[in-house]
DNA sequence: CTGACTTATGATTCAGTGTTCATATTGAAG
DNA sequence: CTTCAATATGAACACTGAATCATAAGTCAG
C-alpha cells in the first residue's frame, strides 16, 4: 500500500491566552522584518529574534516562512481596505470619495512603509494572494465608479479599466511621494492629480 | 602590513568574437530564466543550463549573480525607452503622443512579459537600479509634459506629480491587461484612459 | 494539586547554491 | 607550427538557512 503522504495542514490556531500572544507577536514580527528587508533576505531566525523566542516555536504556529507570509498579505489587504473604506465613508460624491480614497491612501502609506515591500514582494512569493490583493480593490472599486455613472455623477466609460489606471495611479504615486521621499505636501500631490482627473489635460 | 583586500572588479569584456558570443548568450539565458522565474528562484546553474555553458564559465564574464541581474535591468531601461521614443518620435502634438506612448508600452509589454518581473524584483535586489530605471523615465516625461504645457498643448499644472501619475497607470494597466489576462482590445484600454484624460471624470 | 495538553527550546539535520579552482581546450598572432 | 592568452570545464568547497525533533517548561480544567 502506497501511503500517500498527505498534504501538511496549517497547526491549528492557538488555544491558550500565551499562544495567541505567541503567534501574534511571531505576525507582528514578522511584518516588520519582512518590511524591513524583504522575504528573501529574511530568516526565520530574524523573525524569531526580533519576537524574543526560539527558532522552533515558530513551527508551532505556521508551517513555513511562506505561510506567515501569505498571511501577511492577507492582512494588509484587509487593513488598506478597512482604512480606505472608512476614510470615504461619508463623502457627498464619487469624485470626492476618490479624492479622500488618494489622500488617505497616501497617507496609510506614508505612516506604515512595510505595506509595499511586503505586497510587491508577493508577487513573486506568493502570486495568487498578489493578484487577490489587486483583484478584490479593482473589484470595489469598479463597482463604486460604475454606481456613480449611473447616477450621472461621473461620465460613463468602462468602469475596470479606470479602476485600475486609478490604483495604478496611486501606488506609484505613493512610491514616489510617500516612500522615497518624505515630507512632500501631499494635498499638493492630490489637488494636482484631481485637476487632471476632473478637468481633463485639455488647454 | 594589512594587505588591502582590494574590491573586486567586474571581469573584463570579452577579447574575442566566441566570448562575446558566450557572454551575450548568458545574458539572454539570464533575461529568460529570471524572468520566468524570479531572481531568487533562479540559480547560476540554470542559467547555465539555459545557455548550454559549464557552470564556471559564467564567472568569466560576470562577478556574480547579482552583476548580471543589475545589466539585465539597465538593458530593459534602455530597450524600454529606445522603443517609447520610437514609437512617440513623430507626433503632431503632446496629447496624441501620449496616447502612442501608452498603446506602446502595452504592446512592448504583452511581447516582453519578462520586464515585469525583472523590474519589480530589482526593487529587492538592486534598489539604486530600481530607482534609476523610474527615475529617469519619469525626468524625461515631466520635461515633455512642461514643455507641451509652455507650448499650450495641454493646461498647466506640476509636470511631475503627472509624470508619476501617467507612469503608474501605464504600469498597472500593463500587468492586468497585457499580462494576467492575454487577448485583451488594447486600443480599447488606451481609448478608455484617454477619454478620462483628455477630458476629465466629469459628466 | 495534578495530570494532560499546550507551548517553548535550540541544537541538529539536510539540501540547495553561489563561488572558486585546478585543469583542459581553443584559436589566432607571429 | 608554436605559443600563449583567452575561454571553457565541472567537481569541490563553503556557507546559509529552512525545517525537524527530542526534551523541557508552562498552563489550566477538574
Amino acid at each position: 500500500m502506497a501511503d500517500v503522504p498527505p498534504n501538511r495542514r496549517s497547526p491549528p490556531h492557538p488555544r491558550t491566552r500565551r499562544g495567541k500572544d505567541t503567534r501574534a507577536g511571531l505576525l507582528r514580527a514578522a511584518e516588520a522584518v519582512i518590511g524591513e528587508i524583504g522575504y528573501a533576505a529574511s530568516s526565520i531566525a530574524d523573525i524569531t529574534r526580533k519576537a524574543g523566542i526560539a527558532q522552533g516555536t515558530f513551527y508551532i504556529y505556521f508551517q513555513s516562512k511562506d505561510e506567515v507570509f501569505r498571511e501577511l498579505v492577507v492582512e494588509m489587504g484587509r487593513l488598506t481596505r478597512g482604512f480606505l473604506t472608512e476614510a470615504v465613508a461619508d463623502a457627498p460624491d464619487r469624485l470626492t470619495a476618490e479624492r479622500r480614497g488618494l489622500r488617505a491612501f497616501l497617507a496609510f502609506v506614508a505612516e506604515r512603509p512595510t505595506l509595499y515591500n511586503i505586497v510587491t514582494e508577493a508577487r513573486f512569493v506568493a502570486p495568487d494572494a498578489y493578484r487577490d490583493y489587486y483583484t478584490v480593490f479593482a473589484r470595489g472599486y469598479a463597482q463604486n465608479l460604475s454606481a456613480a455613472a449611473k447616477e450621472g455623477e461621473i461620465r460613463s466609460g468602462s468602469a475596470e479599466v479606470r479602476a485600475w489606471a486609478l490604483m495604478g495611479m496611486a501606488i506609484t504615486l505613493g512610491e514616489r511621494f510617500a516612500i522615497w521621499e518624505t515630507g512632500i505636501d501631499l494635498d499638493m500631490v492630490v489637488d494636482e492629480v484631481f485637476d487632471m482627473l476632473e478637468r481633463g489635460l485639455r488647454p
